[in-house]
DNA sequence: CATGGCTTGAAT
DNA sequence: ATTCAAGC
């Protein structure tokens, strides 16, 4: 029984979001005066300060990293707040940050089938809605595209003039694009919309990637980050592909990627696709192969 | 002891 | 049912 097979559909609409250092923000909403302020949350700070768990972009810049001790963040950036997550009987209580990722999911759930992948991860299956604006109104037929749909990052899409959003409205908005750009298209403009709502309702931000399925919306939310949005055109897969490590993709970030690495010579997935499913499955057997 | 603890999904 | 890998 094979494992992983193609999706039945292949110009589907989906967006991977993902808030950005989630454990961070729900403790800036609790606690204002955190705001633009380079913070982190921390576990357990009786030994050597504590385990960071989430860190703000501000802190990032400092060289402050997730899995740092206390002490360590406070060494590289002595300005550091560090927040404490809330303890239950003697372990570290996720349940703020768990119904906080609810409130979001009660936002992003409006628009179409909603999965939650993690306490701040969700894929969107946005298909039927894009689909929908796309047959009653077009973004070509649109004389305004939001302000924050235009700052979609386009992967494949040079830029050329001096203002990337105007290269990014003159792609959401050809009319000679293929049907599946179209659909991603309308996808990107939803997902604005309900970045936008998620800001104005629970004061999160998130990122996120619009692509035709969850690995490629996944990839592309990491890509540009905080409150930024990726779109992957089915024209800019294969050379996406090519280049990337092998250890990107979710389920060879571990043993398996490093044994392709090591005894396959496979680097990126590029490497990978030289080889024939058989070929593999005579290495890792037939399932994992 | 020193990322910990937890969840999810796949393999056997 | 149990174990293991993976990732948050």
């Amino acid at each position: 029984m094979p494992v992983a097979r193609p999706e039945s559909s292949d110009s589907r609409v989906i967006a991977h979001v993902d808030m950005d250092c989630f454990y961070v923000q729900v403790e800036q909403r609790k606690q204002p005066s955190l705001r633009g302020q380079p913070a982190a949350v921390v576990q357990y700070n009786s030994w050597q300060g504590g385990g960071l768990i989430a860190v703000s972009y501000e802190a990032r810049k400092f060289g402050v990293k997730r899995s740092m001790r206390g002490d360590e963040a406070k060494e590289v950036c002595p300005e550091i707040h560090l927040v404490q997550v809330p303890v239950a009987r003697g372990k570290a209580d996720l349940n703020s940050y768990r119904n906080a990722g609810s409130e979001v999911v009660a936002i992003l759930s409006r628009r179409g089938r909603c999965e939650r992948a993690s306490i701040d991860e969700v894929y969107l299956d946005l298909t039927i809605a894009a689909e929908a604006m796309l047959a009653d109104n077009p973004p070509e037929c649109l004389e305004t595209i939001s302000e924050e749909a235009v700052k979609s990052h386009v992967l494949g899409l040079e830029v050329v003039g001096t203002d990337p959003r105007e290269n990014v409205r003159h792609w959401l908005t050809r009319s000679d694009a293929s049907h599946r750009d179209k659909l991603l298209a309308c996808g990107a403009l939803i997902v604005a919309e309900l970045r936008l709502q998620v800001l104005e309702e629970t004061e999160f931000t998130c990122s996120a990637g619009i692509a035709h399925n969850k690995m490629l919306a996944k990839l592309a939310s990491g890509m540009n980050k905080p409150a930024q949005q990726t779109l992957v055109p089915f024209s800019s897969i294969s050379k996406l592909l090519e280049t990337l490590p092998i250890k990107k993709m979710k389920q060879l970030g571990g043993k398996l990627g490093t044994s392709l690495q090591i005894d396959l010579g496979v680097n990126t997935v590029g490497d990978l696709l030289q080889f024939s499913e058989e070929k593999l499955q005579e290495y890792y057997g037939i399932n994992t192969g």
